[in-house]
DNA sequence: TAAACGGTATGACAGAATTCATGAAATGCA
DNA sequence: TGCATTTCATGAATTCTGTCATACCGTTTA
């Protein structure tokens, strides 16, 4: 069952039964409650943080206080892995947005997989290709779009981190605040409620509670993202 | 002098000289002209370029044809590294800003490279984490400040690629045109121009012609980095 | 020398988005 | 169950900045 569970985790879905296991002995497990920190910005980053299930924000704060999200990551996802190779201390903050389950893995360790395994490193490297590619989307939206677009740019980050599909639609149970989204698309609070709201009445979204659907869930790429 | 050129070269500095040599032999060279483009946004990527002199920006353009400048990149520097690994073809613009000499790399060539040394992985990892913080540094500017900071920061990223330093200030001999410094800095070419005398007139630069100087460039990194 | 061109400067104005203020609704907790 | 806190909604006032229009300046071209 150890194997199960890192087989579910990209980063080692590739490796033999045996190194799973290893691998598995290396590493230690721990709970985060929602809206508990991982990561202080201040931190000396020599850990490797695996999420095995919940889902988390990266974020960081600017000198006046306002918190900008970098990212969301759900199960299956790693992070703390930019202070492992660059040696720049200074990173971001780490905040479950539910509870959590956790695996780290400490940097000497990770270091001597790498070397051992370099399918690891090739994934790792395809990974690392992928978030750069969504932060370039990301400054794409930041620096062309209006409010109303930016933030039907976050809900379809949502969709794909946290989002189940039903014909064409897609379902997010729980969305997060509007301060969150916010956060994320660079706006204020009172913007995303008006501009949910713009949403609603185009007809593009529903809303009830914290539930959110996406009634063409095509249409709104094409349309937004 | 194989081995000079490529020793210039961080993703390479660190092998062998006889490995230098068979490098060499793999790789064709290029020449750009000014104001050129490298690689095309619908371009099948297979192909990994290495500057070995001049700069180029990385850029995306939007469906109604404004540019996003996502990264400016200099001297031994790389691009073209995400579609490779990814797989991804779509992928960004990449135009020459000076007269640039670039080494290519077929794909291929390049991950029989990587699985038979893998300290070229480790430091491609290692730059890689570096551009995922410059992003981040972008999102967070991008999503926090004002037009005035947004600028100043671009500023700071040609300082750091382009600047001389010279007793606390930092000289940018050339500075790129308003129109790419509003591309990157996610606004309009008149409030480029506009910033920049307010940056003059609060004594934080000064300016002459393209040249420009940054008088206390750690306040004013302090100030807007 | 004039004209054309590329880059920059700047005022005026409108529209978008933030901020402020206030209250409603939902949620958590004693 | 009731109270407190958090979250969301919305109008009004204000700030910011993008756009448009026009002018300027230095180089290159004719």
């Amino acid at each position: 069952m150890n194997d199960t569970v890192l087989k579910n985790i990209p980063l080692f879905a590739e490796l033999r039964d045996e190194i799973l296991d290893k691998i598995f002995n290396l590493m230690q497990k721990r709970i985060y409650k929602r809206n508990n920190m991982i990561l202080m910005e201040e931190d000396v980053g020599d850990t490797l943080f695996i999420l095995n299930s919940g889902s988390v924000k990266i974020t960081r704060l600017s000198d006046d206080g306002r918190e900008v999200i970098l990212s969301i990551l759900g199960e299956g996802d790693f992070f703390g892995e930019m202070s492992i190779f660059d040696g720049e201390s200074r990173s971001a903050n780490v905040i479950a947005l539910e509870d959590s389950e956790v695996f780290i893995l400490k940097r000497g360790d990770f270091l001597d997989l790498l070397e051992k395994h370099p399918k690891i490193a090739i994934t790792l490297l395809q990974e690392m290709a992928v978030r750069l590619r969504r932060s370039d989307q990301q400054i794409e939206g930041l620096s062309l779009s209006d409010a109303e677009s930016r933030i039907a740019m976050s809900i379809i980050r949502f969709a794909e981190d946290l989002g189940i599909i039903k014909m064409g639609q897609v379902v997010i149970e729980s969305l997060p605040f509007q301060q969150d989204i916010a956060n994320m698309a660079g706006t204020s609070r009172e913007t995303v409620s008006r501009m949910l709201k713009m949403l609603e009445v185009k007809g593009w979204i529903q809303r009830k509670g914290r539930r959110l659907v996406i009634l063409n869930y095509d249409e709104f790429v094409k349309e937004f993202g």
